[in-house]
DNA sequence: AATGCGGGGGA
DNA sequence: TCCCCAGCATT
């Protein structure tokens, strides 16, 4: 029914009526084992907009306490198009890739001022929008509109991939061409939405990378990869370097019972959000003296460091994170910011309104450091 | 075509 | 510890 895929670029073709058996198969168990989400309870394309875009890189279970709160908040997207992007950010806060919360907010501006305040129901359109590519385009209007378009994701790839025994590595360069050829070979197109969701889910619970549960798959009579035993080697991935890893040493400085936070610039990691001042620390240099000279390069404060307060470790994609925090003084001097987009002094209390990063939150959270941050603020 | 961009969950 | 997750933008 399939030729085995080779190592190149090209798609398997996959007959007819083998593609046909397989949508029933796959619909069939769907309509059995379907989670009960909150973004199926709704035909809203905004709201099912922004669950994509949360579920972007971002596992279910993460995302339904951030998608409930965030349609209660915004529950239009007039709502959304209407506050202002720290109120956004301040609901993204700890969901991460803060861009996405960014990217949504201004298409959100921009469908209300240019676009009659409907989510667009065409390709063109609707793809045109900042934070909406392929993925999040084809699976907006087919679950919202019914619009025939395959989603890819790292799911689907999977599935893909084992099905038809596809050699080309899922991380590479140019593999995406080829699993969108075979994604829309497959879609059935009477039921677009149903379809995607059906792969994905597949993928999520019984296609997983490490521990596939083929006893149970609707699929495994069609999975060249079952049939010959290698489920696990699939999808192929090329190899990647390893993670680096970075020290920094942050100030919380202390004046009049008020914190110093600075705010993040507009663009790159953790954009607009807060944080207490700080740098890298050179291999092998002390973190306090690197602290000290960070806070007088960035904010223009001569501070004495009176001590240690916590040290936080905390991993990124592409590199982990040695965090040392200490406490310091700076009773004069007025901020000059160098690099923060802005500064704030702010009690304990107003600490929590403003966006955080999650190495912030960790420090926060250590032992005895609240403890310790009330007492100085006090004292 | 390659890289930057968070954070959490599971093995 | 490492891998992977309902990807997108930028260069």
């Amino acid at each position: 029914m399939t030729r085995p895929t080779s190592i190149d670029a090209e798609p398997p073709i996959i007959v007819p009526a083998t593609r046909a058996a397989l949508r029933r198969a796959l619909a069939a168990w769907y309509e059995q084992v379907r989670r009960d989400l909150p973004w199926r309870r709704t035909q809203d394309p905004y709201a099912i907009w922004v669950s994509e875009v949360m579920l972007q890189q971002t596992q279910v279970k993460t995302v339904v306490p951030y998608y409930q709160r965030f349609l209660e908040c915004f529950p239009t997207i007039g709502h959304l198009a209407r506050v202002d992007l720290q109120a956004v950010l301040k609901l993204w806060e700890g969901l991460g890739y803060y861009s996405r919360a960014r990217n949504l907010h201004r298409a959100a501006r921009m469908v209300v001022e240019t676009m009659g305040g409907r989510v667009p129901d065409q390709w063109p359109a609707f793809r045109s929008l900042p934070g909406v590519g392929d993925y999040i385009a084809a699976a907006v209007l087919s679950i919202a509109f019914g619009r025939p378009y395959g989603v890819v994701d790292g799911n689907v790839k999977r599935v893909l991939a084992r099905l038809f025994t596809m050699e080309i590595p899922v991380n590479g360069a140019g593999s995406h061409k080829p699993f969108q050829a075979v994604a829309d070979q497959l879609l059935d197109v009477e039921s677009p939405g149903q379809h995607n969701q059906a792969v994905m889910e597949l993928g999520a619970a019984v296609c997983a990378p490490r521990n596939p549960l083929c006893e149970g798959c609707p699929l495994s009579r069609f999975c060249q990869a079952f049939k010959a035993h290698t489920v696990v080697q699939y999808p192929r991935r090329s190899v990647r370097r390893a993670v680096g890893r970075q020290q920094w040493a942050a100030g919380v400085v202390i004046r009049n019972g008020r914190l110093l936070l600075t705010q993040r610039p507009a663009a790159g990691l953790l954009a607009g959000l807060w944080e207490f001042p700080g740098g890298p620390v050179q291999t092998g240099a002390a973190p306090d003296l690197a602290c000290n000279r960070a806070i007088r390069d960035m904010v223009g404060l001569e501070v004495h460091v009176e001590g240690h307060l916590v040290s936080v470790r905390h991993a990124y994609t592409h590199f982990k994170l040695q965090l040392e925090i200490f406490l310091c003084s700076a009773p004069q001097g007025r901020v000059r910011l160098h690099g923060p987009a802005a500064f704030r002094w702010v009690t304990l209390a107003q600490l929590d309104q403003l966006p955080l990063h999650k190495a912030v939150h960790k420090a926060l959270a250590a032992e005895g450091v609240s403890e310790t941050l009330r007492r100085c603020v006090v004292g």
